[in-house]
DNA sequence: AGAATAAATGAGAATTATTCTCATTTTTTA
DNA sequence: TAAAAAATGAGAATAATTCTCATTTATTCT
């Protein structure tokens, strides 16, 4: 597991116990967590106020997703390595999100096609994010 | 531009004057709105529980979509014809959000992905969301 | 059409998620 | 190791959304 230490001086910015804990929690995961499950995992450890600013401090260095889930709440995850790029699945029974990973003919697709939309709109797109939503069938404990 | 009462009767739903009010401040823009851009509309016409629960309203009669912006703020739009797929496309200089249809072969590369997908994580996958992100090069007034 | 019933509304209170404030503690600087 | 800078914790403040309940509006049933 990468070291949390390393990563925070790595970007410059100090060294602190809650900011360590946020890492370690995030990093125990190989899944995107919700801000709650995050602050039920940090219970006690770091306070809520102090969640969110760390959560804020990452997303300044670049190494903090956010985006939300099917019912709006935020979501955050680790983007560590550059050649991560990936998607995300979400179940709607139990609330799981998975990271996925496209194969290079959809990405190769998606390329044409956003350099089409850019000359159509006259814009000049940066970033994508695809979501795919359904039911985990029978995999996971919390459905049943 | 379609009957918003039509709308309402179609779906079984009584017809009253908020709902008629937000369905046709939704229908005005051929883009989706921010839940806050709908409030500046339906001032002093409109109580702000009101719109909330319209907006519920919507959605549980399936023509409402409902979804976020970069900044997490929730983003509606009306959803009347089924044949309508669309994705969305976001600026970062205005905020603008425009509705973007991919080509073919691109759904089709990813109908192709999903079904790998399906079968690795053992899910099924009911619906998808391609987001862009980028800026409007000089088209819009709000993008100096 | 009109009375009775059911549903929806408005205003503001309650709730929830997130940000802010500021006195104290921790980290960094040198 | 002392001084300066930055971060933290606790709770107050803010913002978005939902809830409550008395009143109004729509629908149903003759």
């Amino acid at each position: 597991m990468k070291d949390s230490k390393q990563i925070l001086s790595d970007h410059k910015v100090s060294i602190t116990n809650p900011r360590i804990l946020v890492i370690e929690a995030l990093l125990e995961n190989n899944n995107p967590l919700t801000v709650d499950e995050l602050q039920i995992k940090l219970k006690d450890k770091v306070a809520k106020s102090t969640l969110y600013r760390v959560l804020n401090d990452l997303k300044k260095i670049n190494i903090l997703n956010e985006f939300t889930n099917p019912e709006n709440a935020t979501v955050v995850e680790l983007l560590l390595e550059d050649g991560s790029h990936h998607h995300h699945l979400f179940c709607s029974d139990c609330g799981e999100i998975i990271d996925i990973q496209m194969g290079d003919e959809f990405e190769k697709t998606l390329s044409k096609e956003i350099k089409r939309i850019e000359k159509k709109f006259n814009f000049s797109v940066e970033d994508h994010r695809l979501e795919l939503f359904g039911k985990c069938t029978d995999l996971c404990e919390n459905c049943s």
